[in-house]
DNA sequence: TATTAATTCTATCGATTTACTAGGAATTAA
DNA sequence: TTAATTCCTAGTAAATCGATAGAATTAATA
């Protein structure tokens, strides 16, 4: 499941690709917007930006706009920037990987393999959500 | 990411199923043998036997042992029974539907579509990794 | 230069969940 | 009767989650 932090992410993201060009939003704009809590708002909002997908303009009439396309951020990428990885376990995962620590002989853990199918399949499918695919419904 | 108990569930399962025919384990046994704190998986033998997964003997000289095929037992059912939905998003869930609160109009989360592809292509994935699939190797 | 409105940063909080552990009651076979 | 096992109910420490508070910083503009 995803955490509120990655689903917000992605609704503020959505609310961002949905703006004119050259628009800055402010958090309470996009708060209101997509009905988020504005305070929580803001920290997804600077992970966003610690993760490149915004920016942001400081002071008065600042705020927040993509700086990546909404066709190159896809729903693998919030997933892993918010709730980490893909993978249903560590074993498994490309980009977070841990070894087990269960398992007696290191990488003989039984499950690694099925879950490496789970993951491929799961990753492409992920790879394939775009901000831009839930923006044009 | 699958939870411990979620883990240990299939490789509890998997030592059952690598067991002769008719043997009964008992819950020391598989601790030892999956490396799986005992206690613990006492509980954990507990909710596969409310599932339906396995059955046990009581007493002396009692234990545990499969009641399901392991070509029937799937990362799927497993997943649910420890860990709930598979969908990224209740609203986005076939056994643990809740609509999202955080939605204006009801049904039209924009996320809930998306989502609902990736379910799609996740369940199926995970449907075809069973216990048996798991054991040969 | 002062004011105002916004982001940014740090810290904290309460509730829930997770991963176990403890202790004992109930059950069964020898 | 005893030993070995499942079954049941609590409890607990640590982590995580969802959210809030408040002050510092930055920038436009009057």
């Amino acid at each position: 499941m995803l955490s509120h932090k990655a689903k917000y992410a992605l609704k503020a993201l959505l609310y961002l690709a949905e703006q004119d060009e050259n628009h800055i939003s402010r958090t309470i704009e996009i708060a209101d917007g997509a009905n988020i809590p504005k305070k929580f708002l803001e920290q997804i909002l600077l992970d966003l930006k610690r993760g490149r997908f915004v920016s942001s303009k400081q002071g008065k009439f600042g705020g927040y706009y993509l700086i990546k396309s909404k066709n190159d951020i896809t729903l693998a990428e919030i997933h892993r920037l918010f709730d980490g990885a893909i993978a249903l376990l560590p074993c498994a995962s490309l980009n977070f990987y841990e070894p087990c620590s269960d398992c007696k002989t290191e990488d003989e853990c039984s499950l690694r393999h099925g879950l490496m199918l789970i993951r491929d399949k799961t990753l492409k499918a992920m790879e394939g959500i775009t901000i831009a695919s839930l923006v044009k419904k």
